[in-house]
DNA sequence: ACCCAGGGTCATA
DNA sequence: TATGACCATGGG
């Protein structure tokens, strides 16, 4: 299998026919969105609504709140979603910008790339933390990659697997085109089949998204019934 | 007891 | 530029 359009849509259609659409991200508001995107960092979404929940029990899930509250503090509410003492740093850094540069409205009216890189400044967001903010907090049409993305792609021979960032990133967004509806959806599927496909069907307890799956499973014997 | 999780930074060579 | 150490909780 070679990466295009084609096959990429093939595989759209096979994850969105077996899982239905997603509706993501998770989350009311954009700010909370961009908040679990720090928290969710080599970390279970289980673990990361708990932190989440505490912050709002104590009426923290604000950027002002956020930076004027004690770090300790802070990294206390968010134990449960592990490396509490960098994230808690990692969301000061954020909120800081994220005030200082105007807020939603202000980044809101900058173009893509302008906005990925004052993203990207901030000490704590990589590309991938970057590119969960752009599709799911701005609307904007940037190809999630993840470990994931690159397991299922480089598992069905469209990628390598080990190619740069945004060498995978640029490559799918070629392919596809700037379709924001289409990245959120695609992205949603791969993480849930990721999470729930192993449990639901019994055959697949190696599904291929796990690190450990035997290599050359294909889509097919993943998703078969 | 072990593996894994919706990464990122920093020091080193 | 490319590896390795480090960060840490919670579920299977």
């Amino acid at each position: 299998m070679k990466l295009n359009r084609r096959s990429l849509l093939t595989v759209f259609d096979s994850l969105l026919t077996a899982y239905g659409r997603q509706y993501w991200w998770p989350g009311e508001t954009p700010f909370e969105i961009m908040v679990g995107a720090v928290l969710t960092q080599n970390t279970a979404w289980t673990n990361v609504e708990k932190a989440i929940a505490n912050l709002v029990a104590h009426d923290k899930l604000s950027p002002q709140a956020i930076i004027t509250a004690r770090k300790d503090h802070l990294a206390n509410w968010l134990r449960p979603s592990g490396y509490f003492n960098v994230k808690a740093e990692r969301l000061k850094n954020f909120c800081r910008w994220y005030v200082e540069a105007g807020g939603f409205d202000a980044l809101s009216k900058l173009d893509i790339a302008t906005l990925r890189d004052a993203l990207l400044s901030v000490n704590g967001v990589g590309p991938e933390t970057a590119d969960d903010m752009l599709l799911y907090a701005f609307d904007r049409p940037v190809f999630v990659i993840d470990a994931y993305t690159r397991r299922l792609f480089s598992r069905l021979g469209f990628i390598a697997g080990d190619e740069a960032y945004d060498d995978i990133r640029l490559a799918l967004e070629d392919k596809l085109g700037a379709e924001v509806g289409l990245y959120n959806e695609f992205h949603a599927l791969i993480v849930v089949h990721a999470k729930t496909v192993c449990r639901v069907r019994p055959r697949c307890d190696d599904c291929m998204l796990r690190e450990n799956c035997p290599e050359g499973r294909g889509m097919q014997q993943c998703l078969a019934p």
